[in-house]
DNA sequence: CATTTCAGCCAGAGATATAA
DNA sequence: TTATATCTCTGGCTGAAATG
């Protein structure tokens, strides 16, 4: 909307703030919805305001460059990963940086990226790095439909349609303060609930295991379009409808080639011996590698039954021991 | 082309944390 | 306290770039 000159009246409603990235860390994220800082003035001996910072928390960011911004993330130290999970998850963020006290409260950050599936796979092939990021982005394929050598363009009187409906629902939508679901809304979200809880094995699953979330949020966002005060099953059915495109899109894309080579590793290490604590894995992997990472990839391969976990006791601390529990192939 | 330099990688020892 | 789990750090290796 505010990319495209206004050429609306906005009548008092104030657009988010667009950034173009290209996202490089999560610094420039921050500084754009930075809260004020204070600093001690020793001439007053009080709290002085040394940055305004930024009061409208929304940004959009609109990255035409996806790919670079997954290269930045493999680059040891650099913190845009963490930094977008905070944002989704709308926690406030404070850098931990010496002398760098930034913090932002209450984010309301949206990013829009494209990549190519040439790209994207190249990128996430090289480092399992964004496990837990790549799950709050809704993967969306697109193709051009058909060769379109002289495009009209959008004519005038269409955008400006497309600009008072949207800016009639972002204004209503600004009024109605907490949303909630109807009835018949609550059970139909508690029927389809357990089958978007499911897990999901492989990579697959390190995509797609936000589903409850995402969907929660796609009607949400239905429901503000409608100018409905309430959801209703048929914003829930849409945001289903969407969830499951995203998700066929994501399936489409990382179900093809992409491997989770720690799962790989750990597979083939238990091929060999059968069974193996974690502090084998462990060392099976270099001694270097990071809890969480291979514990996801062991949930994963649990979820998946091809692997189950054995806790033992010992004199110390208990022993886990995972077992192969079919031959692989 | 041969040699030197150097950054980056990695195995793995050893240190530290954790659960009972 | 113990044994396991996890992390950190170092020295050696490698291959690419710089130098003669």
């Amino acid at each position: 909307l505010t990319k495209i000159k206004p050429k609306i009246e906005y009548d008092g409603y104030v657009p988010a703030s667009v950034t173009p990235g290209p996202l490089s860390s999560g610094e420039g994220l921050v500084e754009r919805i930075k809260d004020a800082t204070m600093k001690w003035d020793p001439q007053t001996n009080t709290m002085i305001i040394s940055d305004p910072g930024v009061e409208d928390k929304r940004l959009f960011v609109l990255s035409e460059e996806l790919a670079s911004a997954f290269k930045v993330m493999q680059r040891e130290g650099n913190n845009l990963s963490p930094t977008l999970r905070c944002y989704w998850d709308g926690k406030s963020v404070a850098p931990i940086t010496k002398n760098n006290p930034i913090r932002v409260t209450d984010p309301h950050v949206c990013i829009t990226g494209h990549i190519t599936n040439e790209e994207l796979l190249k990128v996430l092939d090289e480092g399992e790095h964004f496990t837990g990021l790549t799950n709050r982005f809704l993967w969306v394929c697109a193709k051009r439909g058909r060769l379109q050598p002289l495009p009209n363009g959008i004519h005038d009187n269409d955008l400006i349609r497309f600009q008072e409906e949207y800016l009639r629902c972002a204004k209503f939508a600004q009024t109605i303060g907490e949303v909630s679901r109807t009835k018949r809304a609550d059970d139909r979200w508690i029927d389809v609930y357990p089958e978007l809880a499911k897990d999901h094995p492989g990579i697959l699953g390190s995509v797609c295991n936000r589903a409850e979330a995402q969907t929660a949020r796609l009607s949400l966002i239905f429901a503000l379009l409608c100018g409905a005060k309430e959801i209703d099953v048929c914003h829930i059915d849409w945001a289903l409808a969407a969830w499951e495109y995203t998700m066929k899109s994501a399936e489409w894309i990382f179900d093809t080639g992409v491997k989770d080579p720690v799962q790989d590793k750990i597979l083939k290490f238990l091929t060999e011996n059968g069974k193996a604590s974690l502090t084998e894995i462990h060392k099976a992997l270099g001694n270097n590698y990071q809890k969480e990472k291979i514990q996801l990839s062991i949930k994963r391969l649990e979820s998946g039954g091809v692997v189950s976990v054995k806790v033992v006791k010992t004199s110390g601390r208990p022993k886990q021991i995972i077992y192969l529990t079919k031959k692989t192939n």
